[in-house]
DNA sequence: CAGGATCCCCCACGATACTG
DNA sequence: CAGTATCGTGGGGGATCCTG
């Protein structure tokens, strides 16, 4: 017998986002979250230890870049590899499926970064007609 | 004057949403956001209206729905048109530039719907390893 | 260096009420 | 119907300290 999820056609998702119940919602959050989209982000040009993670990623604190990395792993996007070394290091890098992610969101990011212009000048007219409020 | 997108590895970028005060990380949140995905997501398949969206984006507020619509519209990414009738009708739809948004969004939500079980067993394997503290 | 533990503030957000 | 206005609260998130 097979699982729904196995045929995952066009039509009937076994999950959906815009249902607020369905933990395909937390997830997203997780990935498209402040911080969670940048640190997939920088992790998709290789791997990267934590304090380098922090510079890369510009205003993130300490407790939410832990924070966030926490729930990638835990959503299987990010693998955690720690050395027990001393000073510790650790590297911490995306999963198969965080590339996927990762790609995904990175296509997104560039293209709003690619029409910023457009977003900017839309922003005065609106602004403008608006009278400045 | 020194341009920052040499640090991402990125050719000619203007914009780099990992810069702090990148105005694309901004718009990128507005894009992202709790609501804001899933309003571009809605509003991919046809224009709505308020309360269409609404009931469509399970659990969002009036007022946040609201809010994020405004953000959208500000942004260029959704066009608002209203007619002055009673009862008034305001009608919701993409812009051309929300759409190309809308269209790399939805390839990344619908990958991380098609992909939630591999998610849910990779919290359970964590869960399990970390021994529910 | 990696990050847990704590404290605390601020505002994002929901609930409610009101308007055109 | 399509919103705005107001208020109260929880927790998101920053700052700091501490440990292995």
């Amino acid at each position: 017998m097979e699982t729904m999820q196995e045929r995952t056609g066009e039509q009937n998702l076994p999950y959906n986002v815009f249902a607020k119940a369905c933990p395909s919602r937390g997830t997203l959050e997780h990935v498209t979250g402040r911080w969670g989209g940048l640190a997939l982000g920088a992790l998709y040009e290789g791997s990267l230890r934590f304090n380098e993670l922090r510079r890369r990623i510009d205003g993130v604190s300490e407790k939410m870049l832990s924070q966030t990395l926490h729930a990638l792993e835990r959503d299987g996007l990010v693998h955690r590899e720690a050395q027990p070394t001393n000073p510790p290091r650790v590297d911490y890098e995306l999963t198969p499926l965080g590339r996927g992610v990762a790609e995904r969101l990175l296509t997104l990011i560039h293209f709003v970064e690619g029409r910023m212009d457009d977003v900017l000048q839309a922003r005065e007219r609106y602004d403008d007609t608006r009278g400045a409020r």
